[in-house]
DNA sequence: GTGAAGACAGACAGGTCTGTATCGCGTATG
DNA sequence: CATACGCGATACAGACCTGTCTGTCTTCAC
């Protein structure tokens, strides 16, 4: 692994565990056993390596594990929706669960650009929700998918707060949001 | 307003707007016009501060806003309950919108007795709707107030990420969960 | 062999942070 | 009047922060 992916997977990592302020550039560049003008020669600043990390963080946590995880184990579009939340349980159940990144930063930095980039992240879930809800069609896949995004967000942050059963509740209150629907999608 | 006073709600008004970690001491000291050591005479840190400031947050938040407004809106415990989505749609309007303090702290901080502290606020919340639930005669109470609650953390932290239908999209989703109750609760 | 490029190590600057110590002023109370 | 105390102002200690700079080492191309 060349420098600059061992800096961006350090601060991954910190910044998951630590939160972005309490983690200090001395303490990637130790992690990382790098020389601190590597990590400057690759990123401008710790903002730029901050965008960085939530790019990344968007690869290994939408594309490489909630899509394809979502995917393996529900079989209809329906049921992909709502196994989106058994997922999230055993994600809850880790015990070095430390809440989603993105939501995590958003809420910490008063920066307009980082938190453009974590609502920009936000929508690229939205989207991924939003074509499920078509595939599974319902009556208006954009709400369906606002609302989706609300309870899995309402999740994220009770089980921060220490509710380990904050995914079923969560997966209770969607599949009401589901058997609404005049299709008659499926109930999971 | 004597000093302790000045700087509880000037250390209260500088968390909401930038955080703790954002908001220095000597900042809050300055605004309140107090000597620091003043603030240390009556809280021995600013972690002892912070818990402070959550105390305040859940009287002016939850005892003398919410609570009151949502029962102002509503006439039956279950309006009551739906309300709480429209009073979140007005505050969520407003420009200087900030997320919820609680949440944001519990996010942020990596400090268990803070953490902790988050969680009761948290949970006072969930006995008021629990309470409320109760009134309404759901079913089970706890299940929907924590439902109730997830729903609630999800349009705040949506509202942070700049949606400002956030309230609405809860309220229609926490709408279907009281329509399923078999006691036939009001619908908003 | 030689030169260019990248990386490591560490010192450094300038600023911020929390928390402590000191001094002087005004005021209230005995 | 005298004494004690809360308070404002300010300097300070020690640590940490971001970002820059100077060297030295390795590696690879030619």
């Amino acid at each position: 692994m060349d420098a600059r992916a061992r800096v961006l997977t350090t601060a991954y990592s910190l910044f998951c565990r630590q939160g972005v302020q309490a983690t200090g550039i001395d303490r990637i560049v130790a992690e990382a056993g790098v020389a601190k003008m590597t990590l400057y020669r690759h990123f401008r600043s710790k903002d730029e390596l901050v965008l960085a990390v939530l790019d990344l963080r968007e690869e290994l946590w939408l594309n490489r594990w909630l899509i394809p995880e979502a995917q393996r184990r529900g079989r209809t579009a329906s049921e992909q929706l709502l196994a989106i939340f058994d997922v999230f349980d055993d994600w809850f159940q880790q015990p070095d669960y430390e809440g989603c990144l993105i939501n995590n930063i958003l809420l910490e930095s008063r920066d307009r650009q980082i938190q453009a980039a974590c609502t920009a992240k936000r929508d690229n879930v939205l989207a991924f929700l939003r074509s499920l809800a078509h595939r599974a069609g319902v009556r208006d896949p954009d709400v369906l998918a606002r609302q989706w995004q609300i309870i899995m967000t309402g999740a994220m942050v009770a089980a921060a707060g220490g509710d380990l059963g904050a995914a079923r509740r969560a997966r209770d209150v969607a599949s009401v949001l589901l058997e609404q629907e005049p299709t008659g999608a499926v109930s999971g």
